[in-house]
DNA sequence: TTCCGATTTGACCAACCGGTCAAATCAACG
DNA sequence: CGTTGATTTGACCGGTTGGTCAAATCGGAA
């Protein structure tokens, strides 16, 4: 048993060179790219790894499988793409902090679309690996923000929506433009659909929520 | 050559006979649940035939590929898809009629949510099979229907909005119902989204349409 | 019943794909 | 240098999958 050695994924914190967390960003980088554009099974390793610029085999000696590139792929994504979520402060004007939660959120269509669809891939076939989040974390999370909202609305500086398909809305609104972007862009004749979502987004949430 | 009879899909209107149609019907919905549930690559025929209760080498009878049962999918699929846009009468009360067309459209998300799915993974994906129609037909219709709207905004009877972005927002609070059902059912604990859902759009569209 | 085309199927194939392995190469350090 | 462990790779493997084919079976008309 020689080589293996960058492959230590469990037991306690392996070193980590400079040149190996490189290599398996490049590797991410690979997948997010494969994996968003393909969905898991229309993925392949050899074209990961070509996008990557290694061998497959060497692939396999970072990564130990196909679903191990998946699995750290959707880790690392629902760290930030929850925070946004995170950011809305009780303390602050209801109606602009919603707006900013929305405008976060589409920005981070526009600047992360391959996260956004590679999320929706997996959400449209099942969520077979991130089910669990869901309903765990998600859903705790969801559950607090909505109690804050009903406090808001029950101090009438909301107009009164249910919490949670509100967040349904900003998140099927702003990430349409991500997971749907070939449609958006045919329907607009190719041109930059986000100066025009940013002040049409903004418009519909300050309608319904204004009090 | 003797077979293959059944797969005249070129050639001038084949008899078909009703056994015929029986069975390719029953390929067509087997092929749904298969491609809706697992996208075209992770879709493998196998599955389709049984679900069909056919042999594989019985389901390329009637079909001659994969790819031909994905394409009758997708073209089956937009007819009925696009549909309910057709539906709105610019003769009618505005905010009315956009209201009826969210209804439909949220009722199509309750009731063939595997079509709204593949849909979804084609576009996701990239579209690759039915950009024309996009480009196309599609266009065509929101562009007409775009002028219907501005119309109305110049008549008073609606409120000032972005007929495109409008479609947008429409597409995707609807089918995000169908699409993202497990997200949606995880955050509210697995109760039925679509009562709550048709009440919550309903207020929604209504707060930013009128006048 | 006989016949003939329509239908069905078991056996098979070639390509692809995830993954393994032993050997080669590299790089740092004494 | 030479040694040692980390890294890289070509060759290979077994399972899956889309698709083919020749033979068998079916079903209705004469």
């Amino acid at each position: 048993m020689i080589g293996k050695s960058a492959s230590g994924q469990s037991g306690k914190a392996a070193p980590q060179t400079r040149i190996q967390r490189a290599k398996r960003e490049a590797i991410l980088e690979a997948g997010l790219t494969v994996f968003s554009e393909a969905g898991f099974r229309g993925a392949t390793l050899d074209r990961i790894a070509s996008e990557a610029g290694l061998s497959k085999p060497n692939l396999l000696y970072y990564y130990p499988s196909k679903e191990a590139i998946y699995e750290a792929l959707l880790r690392g994504l629902l760290e930030t793409w929850l925070d946004p979520l995170q950011a809305i402060d009780p303390m602050g004007e209801p109606v602009e902090e919603l707006l900013g939660y929305v405008r976060r959120k589409l920005q981070m269509s526009r600047d992360f679309p391959r996260q956004s669809r590679l999320f929706a891939n997996e959400i449209v076939q099942g969520a077979p690996r991130i089910m669990p989040v869901l309903e765990g974390e998600l859903r705790g999370m969801v559950d607090r923000l909505a109690m804050v909202i009903e406090g808001w609305i029950a101090e009438g500086r909301l107009a009164p929506v249910d919490p949670r398909h509100l967040m349904f809305s900003v998140w099927s609104l702003t990430q349409h433009y991500a997971d749907f972007d070939v449609q958006v862009r045919a329907v607009l004749n190719a041109d930059d659909p986000y100066p025009g979502a940013e002040t049409h987004l903004e418009l519909l949430f300050r309608r319904l929520l204004t009090p």
